[in-house]
DNA sequence: CTGCTGACGGTAT
DNA sequence: AATACCGCCAGCA
């Protein structure tokens, strides 16, 4: 089909790529969000996959777990990579390598209408 | 359909 | 504070 319905993963970059420079918000917000409060490991899976072309027009950087820190889960080079692109937007860690979510967290697009994709189960 | 795999998150230790 | 568990879930072999 020329429209096909799109998956969990696009809705997933669609919305990243709205967070505005500066900002962060979390795994299980993006989820939340997207209507899948419990998905927030699958928002992690997307952004893995993120496909390389479109690194450049969605900040992935951006989302982060909801302790505050990054995520390396193995990645310590695209994690340090992280750190040093979100230091360059502004944003400030702690001496414990900690976000100030207070403070710059995103609380999400205003007016948004929860999108659905194709379900499973 | 079954059975993995994770850039998660909450709880318990 | 740091680990360890365990439930969740979209994708994919």
């Amino acid at each position: 089909m020329a429209h096909p319905t799109p998956g969990f993963f696009t809705h997933v970059y669609r919305l990243v790529a709205r967070i505005p420079k500066g900002r962060v918000v979390t795994y299980g917000q993006v989820a939340a969000i997207l209507g899948a409060p419990r998905a927030a490991r699958a928002v992690g899976t997307a952004l893995r996959h993120l496909p390389r072309p479109l690194s450049k027009k969605v900040p992935w950087q951006r989302v982060i777990n909801a302790s505050g820190g990054i995520s390396a889960r193995g990645d310590v080079l695209r994690a340090e990579e992280q750190r040093w692109l979100l230091e360059e937007e502004g944003i400030k860690f702690s001496r414990s390598g900690k976000v100030d979510l207070e403070k710059d967290r995103w609380s999400g697009p205003k007016n948004w209408k929860v999108p659905k994709w194709k379900t499973k189960l």
